[in-house]
DNA sequence: CCCTTTTATGGAAACGTTTCCATGCTGTTG
DNA sequence: CAACAGCATGGAAACGTTTCCATAAAAGGG
């Protein structure tokens, strides 16, 4: 059906080699036959097949991509950033979703495998063993806006911890990530500056045993600022709206003394912001809001609503090069030189306040 | 590298067509047989290359999917919808991104022939000619979401217009769509049962010719009312926050006397929003808003966004169905049966009120 | 027990490229 | 003028599958 390179040399009067010369630029053709060549071509609107030239060169000029939700923000963004960064590179890019589900993850990286893409970028979710499996076949894998948890060093780039814990962690698999930790740091020491010291967190699920990597931040931080946490002060939600909601519901009513809520995702600020109003509680005036993420609707919120910026295109795009530098094969070591962190904005916007007057007095 | 075909059949002591029997599932191969060819493939970690086979088969199990910007809500969902569909049809998905850009659809149409894609759903900008194009190659294209302009049947999906016409439109590419003309005219007709005359329309810019089929939609559904449409009521923007921004902001300062607007796309939303807020117009006392695209942020707005929600998932999963159903190939005609029409939904918020009495006094 | 189906298997030819190698030129250089 | 470098070109061998065809063995029917 389609024209092939043997129709095109036909039509021309040359073999097919020189057609191959003339499309893949290799090699020496005279004007004269690359004039007749692209000729042909052009009558019989020829395409050169991506697979046959596949086979023969073992590069498919494809990036895998794996997020939990390309209807998320932060994700969509991400994706945005693979996109424009693959582009530039002349690859292409095979998306999938993972809905955060391990047995999909699987799938995908099964067939991403199949497919024979040349790297691949991946948001994991829970532990990441579908993605630490892959990385037998030899292609290159990069995490990108989170990795695998269970990582050994709580609190990631910081001065701790040998290159050797380092490369453990995420099993030398290079990741591109916000720095979190910082992010959640900055939110907190902004509320506690504040006067707020019952704070409460919203954050993810720990199906496993390990905490979600913020909630270590946040407590981190609360502890470093001398400020004792409390057990029920964090509540977890799955990704989902009405998870979230609930969850909200649930630390807003148990516990009507807290002056102030950080929540860790964009599906949990929106959550608290809906309970907020549910139960008649004014922003900031009788609690104050921060979340992680800086949604476009942080801004069209009554108040604006204060967050942490994660840079999500940059680290697309950064993961991307990554996935697609090792690229140039048997480029022997890839330095696994731990994650690359991307720093995170606390946008400042009206969502807090100072504590509560009368707050603090009851507490008297 | 990778371990091949050959490999697993000389370790399993077969031959290759076995090998190919066992992992395609064709032909008839004994059970003992079967088990030594899993066995020596999992020793090598052995994975049928999509390359070779797509090569064979004639068929790379690829779809090819278009659209302006995934970071737009309603893009985002669409793309899932397409996610969805393909994984149940056992496909992939190529995905990139125009930025509305008809250079960029080029391109990427160009690259998604070359690849061998199964079929295209392409969310296409302005006239549409790359894809219309494309078609040329066989490969099954649908349009998802919008079809291109310059379409001679203004309402689409209504009585009038013969088989004939709807057949040129769109060159005979089926489409699947959201009902806009049926969500602006319900949008409308609630504005105007509200009592508001003065009805601002916030669409996209037409470089063109043709305006675009919301704006058209929005002045046939008053016109129907017997509301006059003023020319200086509707403002068009490119699909940037500035530019809604700016568009915003000039029809609101320009047309004091508004007492409502209609935005067709949820950055113009967001823009009226903003600007409403900017020049302390109270929402809905002084000026109601409703918008196109039911998007997340709609429900955490103060007050709440009245929006038309098209069903974009939907959109993506019929779009996918129809892209990959003709790639059984030699089906023959394709029954170019006019586009396939989703319904709208009018979501009812709080961010629209009857008529402020003083402005009806003022006019009196 | 022989002939005819069925079932299990392997060989080999595609599929559409790239690329190595060989061949025939045209100019240059000693 | 001989030899040789360099250029333009074509032939053919991969690359990893699927699938047609042939063969061989096993099963069934009279």
């Amino acid at each position: 059906m389609a024209a092939t390179i043997k129709d095109v040399a036909a039509a021309a009067g040359v073999g097919i080699a020189t057609v191959s010369r003339v499309f893949s630029g290799a090699g020496a053709v005279s004007a004269a036959t690359r004039e007749r060549v692209l000729a042909a071509a052009r009558e019989l609107d020829y395409r050169p097949s991506a697979v046959g030239r596949s086979l023969k060169t073992r590069r498919t000029g494809g990036l895998g991509l794996a997020v939990p939700d390309v209807t998320d923000p932060f994700c969509a963004e991400l994706v945005a950033g693979v996109l424009d960064c693959a582009r530039s590179l002349g690859q292409h890019v095979l998306l999938d979703v993972t809905l955060g589900d391990p047995a999909r993850e699987a799938e995908i990286a099964e067939r991403f495998a199949e497919q024979r893409v040349d790297g691949v970028i991946a948001l994991p979710s829970g532990s990441g063993e579908p993605w630490s499996g892959f990385v037998r076949t030899g292609v290159p894998l990069v995490y990108a806006g989170r990795r695998p948890s269970g990582h050994p060093e709580g609190r990631q780039g910081r001065g701790g911890g040998g290159e050797a814990a380092r490369a453990r962690a995420g099993g030398g698999v290079p990741a591109v990530l916000a720095d979190d930790a910082a992010g959640i740091r900055s939110a907190a020491e902004y509320l506690v500056g504040l006067g707020h010291r019952r704070i409460g967190f919203l954050g993810a699920p720990a199906p496993g045993a390990p905490p979600d990597a913020r909630e270590d931040a946040f407590r981190a931080a609360l502890a470093a600022l001398g400020v004792p946490v409390e057990e029920d002060l964090v509540a977890r939600a799955r990704p989902t709206r009405d998870s979230a909601y609930a969850a909200a519901a649930g630390l807003l009513q148990r516990r009507s003394d807290l002056t102030a809520v950080l929540a860790s995702g964009n599906l949990s600020g929106e959550a608290a912001v809906l309970v907020a109003r549910e139960l008649d509680l004014r922003v900031p005036a009788d609690l104050s809001i921060a979340m992680v993420d800086d949604v476009a609707w942080a801004e069209l919120c009554d108040p604006p609503l204060t967050a942490v910026a994660r840079p999500g295109r940059d680290i697309g795009y950064r993961a991307c090069e990554l996935a697609a530098r090792d690229t140039g094969r048997e480029t022997g070591r890839r330095a696994p030189s731990g994650p690359v962190l991307l720093p995170t904005d606390l946008i400042v916007r009206g969502s807090c306040a100072p504590t509560p007057i009368r707050r603090d007095r009851a507490r008297h």
